[in-house]
DNA sequence: GTACAACTTAGAGTGCACTCCAAGTCAATA
DNA sequence: TATTGACTTGGAGTGCACTCTAAGTTGTAC
């Protein structure tokens, strides 16, 4: 309705999933419905956007979805549902620690590998 | 043969991929041909298990698979192809080091929510 | 000798997360 | 008025990476 309201494409521009996937989330539960305008079209607010982004976020370092599912269902829990809210962050935060851990030792052996094929490269080079 | 080569299970246990995935890998091409010993088993050796811990660690760092066979491919052409291996590592390198700063971002995220939610939860204990 | 466990194979089945399709509605433009 | 394009829906299809099944072989323990 007013300047300030997103179409789906749009957000799909914005946040980098597809339409496609922006309806499936929703059909799943992983959104509230999405108000929509008098033509039947979605019509994404700034509230929309930020759930969106935090959702992304927990995709794409591998929180799988049944658990956004979870999250998003202690969101309708309200205040109710905080403690178990952090209780899952602090899961996933867990996590990452250890993916970061992870990350960090696979960049020490690629680079550890790199620098070997490098030299093997330049030694073919004048030999 | 030797004291040193291990059983399929035993391989299993020390890389935390299941026996069905190694027999997988195997069968797609992952990994070179495992020598059998006498009675048909697969008699994994060291040299196996160096090549293993790679893919693995760059599996569980979000290399897909048809990557890591090309990489295998690369190997069986020996000298010839080490700079396309190093190309292919450094690829990865460089997405491991986008990922590695998702991670941070979202873990300052988390950390936030994490912090806002007990401080609503010491608040309402109190009030 | 027979039960059992650990292995073998080809190929079928599973779970996840999308991704696409067909048919229809609606608003604007030629 | 007819076409275009962006949207709507329920539901089917896809791709990836396993994961399991069925049937068979081998070696050891009772």
């Amino acid at each position: 309705m007013t300047d300030k309201d997103l179409t789906i494409q749009q957000v799909a521009g914005l946040t980098g999933l597809s339409v496609h996937t922006l309806r499936y989330y929703e059909k799943i539960g992983l959104m509230e419905p999405i108000r929509r305008a008098k033509n039947g079209h979605r019509s994404y607010h700034m509230d929309d956007m930020e759930w969106i982004r935090l959702i992304v976020r927990l995709r794409s370092t591998g929180m799988p979805i049944v658990e956004m599912q979870r999250f998003a269902d202690m969101m309708r829990m309200g205040n109710a549902g905080i403690s178990r809210r952090r209780a899952l962050l602090e899961e996933h935060e867990q996590k990452l620690m250890l993916q970061a851990k992870e990350l960090e030792d696979t960049l020490a052996v690629l680079r550890d590998k790199i620098a070997y094929y490098r030299a093997w490269e330049s030694g073919e080079h004048s030999g």
